[in-house]
DNA sequence: GAACCGGCGTGTATCGATATAGTGAGGACG
DNA sequence: CGTCCTCACTATATCGATACACGCCGGTTC
């Protein structure tokens, strides 16, 4: 392996002189930096980040922690988080933590051993107490899965209010008997009156009040995560006595298995069924029928995630943030009523 | 932060000591034992990556660069890989290389930096010469994008092979005039008897040989990678004089957009048009209707991967292998004619 | 012409973990 | 009883880049 003293006896001057023509951080003359960086490619000098990393304390390397990147909404938002960290500057490596608390603690780990210089984790497993307790340690930003309570830099989806939005459609088509696929027991919110805990539950709650507030009939059907688990949904749905008219997806990965499993027993949407999914993924228009969908303003999700992680990287001391983003809601074919009519 | 040499203070021993009774590389008495893992928890020490890596030479990390996250193909490979390679001990990062020459360069030079032992790389933009002076220098694995030459341990899919399968499939359910989405123009390939280039063009040159054999119209229609590329091409198939019976899509990205864009115009899938694609995604299953496709043995890809890799890392200087796995045609509605059948 | 300064470089200590050689205590053996 | 060995541990050098303190030199300024 070629050193950066092997570049420095090479050129004749010292390795500082090396290490400055090359990161520029203090000057060198036009002549020397010339030698050198001619040395440097003759005998195919790379800067070793090991040493590097090891005497300056940093990497220039954020990690992104995601659940699993098998999935349209976080294969979708790594790559959008690691184009936006690409042109902040800084270089990003992304982990799976399988929605684990292990994986979590794992991508905690590895940016406390100074393997990264900060973490945007997408954090389901853990506990707001570990979150709070961790982020001391690593700069962090944590991206909307939990109702955090400010102790933490946080970008917050609008779950609830996506989720009101999204059911508010299904009712204004005319509606009335309305399933929610991927909520806990819609019994087990009875009671609380501010809304919290994870994002399916938040879009539970959304999905409830509207409910309440128009007297339509309502059921759950908890599941997985996963085209098949919605598809498995489906079948459960056709099952119940009676057959509901408009499904509220709180993925469209889900709500893709469910159109799918209704179109199994030839149930088709819309015609007969209204199906409105949540994430606004970019497969929802490009299936048929295209999924209407709630759409988080997914740019401003990743700019702000760059922002606070940069601000919380200068500035450790920082007073956290909590951002929530925006949203759209986009109609498209899931939901037309026959006769009706689609935008976009 | 908290060092190793705390920890050896506190507990009154030697660096070495702690060092050992945490790797476990040469034995400690029980007790000494003991008494550094106490300390280390009081302390709550972790060590640093960096000055290990720096010492050893080694991170015990292997990098994955793939295009882009954002694509169902990559995305899900990459998960395949990471759980492989979990699975074999050995941590992982996921790089997007954005399909550019600089981007795969970077994944290399990182690597080469130490800050990986190992890379898997699905390489688009470097020639083979410079992908086999880089191999030269760090542990890679090549996945199957170009058709390279016993000089790189290679894990290849059976690209002529499955385009062969896919388009016979075409001509057995009795399409008479054929378009392949995603290749180069079909007469580029003219006189080339040894199929050879990127994937792409593999799967064209499958693609040619069975329309020649079979002596049915065929056309090509060049374009992007994505979804919205797809439906495109959709588009430009319907402005032709003949509105082609069959479509073979190199990627089922593709296939998804072009059966959208079909869909688009009142053409429907597969009363009118039939449409298979290459990849097998797991998308291919629950859209509408389902999508044929050509199936490569996906556990084998990342398997082999994960073997030739720790192969490699473990002798430097073993022959190089190029393992091409198997495939399987998974024929679902696109491809049904009216009235007639469907397997799975 | 003495004192001072800024631009350019050099020499060396340092980051934290670990490989290697070395130390000393205790036991086995002839 | 002396030699040799093992075991458990220590001391020190090392990995490669860089922060820091300093030295040198030509040019200003009074």
């Amino acid at each position: 392996m070629v050193t950066m003293r092997d570049v420095a006896t090479e050129a004749g001057v010292s390795p500082m002189t090396v290490s400055n023509a090359l990161t520029g951080r203090r000057p060198v003359s036009a002549r020397t930096r010339q030698l050198v960086m001619e040395t440097v490619e003759r005998l195919g000098y790379q800067v070793n980040v090991a040493a590097r990393s090891l005497r300056q304390g940093r990497t220039g390397v954020v990690g992104i922690a995601v659940p699993t990147l098998d999935s349209h909404y976080y294969s979708q938002l790594s790559h959008r988080l690691v184009r936006a960290f690409s042109q902040a500057g800084l270089a990003t490596v992304v982990e799976e933590t399988h929605a684990s608390r292990e994986g979590e603690l794992a991508a905690f780990r590895d940016s406390r051993l100074n393997a990264y210089d900060g973490l945007v984790i997408a954090a389901l497993g853990l506990t707001e107490r570990e979150i709070n307790a961790l982020s001391r340690e690593v700069p962090v930003v944590v991206l909307g899965e939990q109702e955090l309570h400010q102790t933490v830099d946080h970008v917050s989806m609008p779950n609830v209010e996506g989720a009101q939005a999204a059911t508010r459609l299904l009712v204004e088509r005319g509606c009335h008997r309305l399933a929610i696929v991927g909520s806990p027991p819609l019994d087990d919110l009875e009671g609380i009156a501010i809304p919290e805990g994870p994002a399916f539950t938040l879009r539970a709650h959304g999905f409830r009040h509207v409910v309440r507030d128009s007297g339509v009939d309502a059921t759950a059907v908890h599941c997985g995560v996963t085209q098949a688990a919605g598809a498995h949904c489906a079948r459960l749905l056709l099952q119940q006595p009676e057959t509901p008219d408009g499904v509220f997806c709180v993925t469209d990965t889900l709500a893709f298995g469910v159109v799918r499993g209704l179109a199994d027993h030839g149930v088709r949407v819309p015609d007969d069924v209204l199906v409105v999914g949540f994430d606004d993924v970019e497969d929802a228009r490009y299936h048929i029928p295209s999924l209407s969908s709630i759409a988080p303003d997914h740019e401003a999700i990743v700019d702000q995630a760059v922002q606070l992680l940069a601000r919380r990287i200068a500035d450790p001391t920082a007073e956290p943030r909590d951002v929530t983003v925006g949203f759209e809601l986009v109609e498209r074919e899931s939901t037309v009523c026959p006769g009706g009519q689609v935008q976009g």
